[in-house]
DNA sequence: AATAAAATTACAATCGGTTGCATTTTAAAA
DNA sequence: TTTTAAAATGCAACCGATTGTAATTTTATT
């Protein structure tokens, strides 16, 4: 004997007014009265009323809630994003329906059309490691569905993005260990299809090059850049093999930084003496690993409320987020021991 | 000029049958031929037909939709459980809604009051850092949407709970302290009122005893365990404080315990050879570290997909999760350097 | 070919909230 | 008191899928 659920229809019939009535009181229209409102609210507390979703949906054609497609839930950059989402979404009264690609083309597909099937208001993506056609995402700008990217974005004319300068802070961090005395950087990072890789990898040659220093690809050291394979070593054995052994390294990732960081110790390299080393990130294991590692500040949880913000003021008519093409981030580089060649500041 | 919905009604029309044939034939009920059927489907397809599920949610009052409440996204530990509860519940074609507590009770409540409104179909929940009074959950078990705890559960009768042994855990490595001669091992931990941190407490403390070490309240440290209010010094400093220094620490999260070790290490003392450290969850950090820091394994990922395995074909009635009161999964201690006071093994 | 049985398909009500327009009530003006 | 305007409320259709029951068609049986 499951409690029934109360509907406008039982309030009305207890007030002895219109279902009409009751459904514009608890909207707060303009139209109804103070008091009658009044009765109506109360009523509908005393009542246990809560209003069916489903049936507004229908009607208005409106859901409330905002798909993300993220490659993995368990990675401290993402996690970190999605809280801030989720803390900007949930005070809008926005539900977010997390979905993750595993860095599967194939799932993230698959994800973009449950998105699409569930009616979600609006979809904030970052693409997956190896995506290089979108077309499945072309369902939501045909349906006039805002989506919007952050952080591995896809430059598409009906697409806002939400990113940081990479290759800026790619520029900035390989100064700074060409500053420190570094002569022969390797580079290690992800899919240079990938916004984000490629990105940092030019900031990273044209540091290069505005020092004098020549780039080979030989330097370029292309990974999965997986933070859960667990204790990746194939990098660091590949920077091991060059020779002459490279005196620095820029890891566009914090977390496979320290697994590279602990190989290259076990080798008996010396960090920063033989090898300086930059992260990205500014993931919390930069600060817990000997010596701590030079980083990129990435406001991850910044990005997140930003998107959130931002997806939801359009859908709200507050601003137009199709004006606006990208919105870019501060980062910052913050130094640390692994880099300082030429001991603390 | 917006492409217009597709409806049963549309396909209808075109196939000149009936909406109800339509949509009998879209769910493959055994009533309806397979060769009309075949021409649903065709047609279905061919028109860009979308299930509109409001209007199935709002006729079968199910919503396919779990709603998740943690206390925060961005920690390892619960980005792991979510991982895994979203590729199970992904599988099953549910989707999830997750909202965090952010450690507080009043955002609890009204996440819980979200979820409800939000009409899941069933939820999993782990309590915040403080909630004692658990009812905001009632709602849920009045109107029996079945609600499953983890990881830091509140015994209810109508709510199984999916957890590891932590009593066991704690005291297993407690008693791997003491055998690594240790005779003051002090206890950093959170609030005993969390299942979590008593279970462990105890486990720890009946460890001492049956090893003929002394408990006394001096070796207690409560504290806030949030690994995000960065480097935290005050659990080092008070550990430091005591005279004579402890010569061993089970601090029961990794993240924090790296950040103690980083602040003891800063102090001058040596690990293990002053104090054995050892934590709790098996975080990537626990490798990172420097020594690696024994701890116990937490298997998070298959926490995530047991529960959401449990919650679905409960929903399914594939079994009945209400016969259940618990589900303990295995977690084991790992061993590391942190710990080894008598050398590597 | 006639009839019964089985297999398909259609009708119409239902789920609960929303909204354009019509109607009633109340207040203000004449 | 009557007229007019403004404010408040009600009517009824609609959103799209589902389903019990009735009606129709097909197939089998004699």
């Amino acid at each position: 004997m499951k409690s029934k659920e109360i509907t406008i229809y039982d309030i009305a019939k207890e007030l002895d007014i219109s279902p009409a009535t009751v459904s514009r009181g608890l909207r707060d229209h303009p139209a109804i009265s103070r008091k009658t409102k009044k009765k109506i609210m109360d009523t509908a507390r005393a009542m246990g009323y809560r209003s069916n979703t489903f049936a507004s949906s229908l009607r208005l054609k409106r859901t409330n809630t905002i798909g993300v497609i993220i490659h993995r839930l368990d990675s401290y950059f993402v996690a970190t994003v999605l809280a801030g989402m989720e803390k900007v979404a949930s005070e809008s009264g926005y539900n977010l329906i997390i979905s993750q690609s595993l860095e599967n083309t194939e799932k993230e597909i698959a994800n973009a059309n449950t998105m699409f099937n569930s009616r979600v208001d609006g979809v904030m993506a970052s693409l997956a490691y190896d995506t290089e056609d979108i077309s499945h995402f072309e369902v939501f700008i045909e349906k006039k569905i805002p989506l919007l990217f952050f952080d591995r974005v896809y430059k598409h004319k009906d697409c806002p993005n939400v990113v940081i300068d990479n290759y800026k802070a790619a520029y900035e961090i390989t100064s700074h260990l060409i500053e420190q005395g570094c002569k022969k950087i390797v580079h290690v990072t992800g899919n240079l299809k990938r916004n984000v890789y490629a990105d940092r990898f030019e900031g990273y040659k044209k540091a290069l090059e505005d020092n004098g220093l020549k780039y080979t690809d030989e330097l370029l050291i292309i990974n999965y850049m997986d933070e859960h394979i667990g204790p990746n070593v194939d990098a660091a054995k590949q920077i091991l093999a060059i020779n002459p052994l490279p005196d620095g390294a820029f890891i566009t990732n914090d977390a496979f930084a320290a697994y590279c960081m602990r190989e290259l110790k076990l080798a008996g390299i010396s960090i920063p003496k033989d090898i300086a080393i930059a992260g990205f990130n500014n993931d919390p294991i930069s600060g817990l690993v000997d010596p701590n590692l030079t980083t990129i500040n990435y406001p991850s949880y910044e990005m997140g409320e930003v998107a959130a913000r931002t997806l939801i003021n359009h859908l709200r008519e507050v601003t137009d987020m199709m004006l606006t093409e990208s919105i870019v981030l501060k980062s910052e580089m913050i130094i640390r021991g692994s880099s300082l060649k030429k001991g603390a500041q």
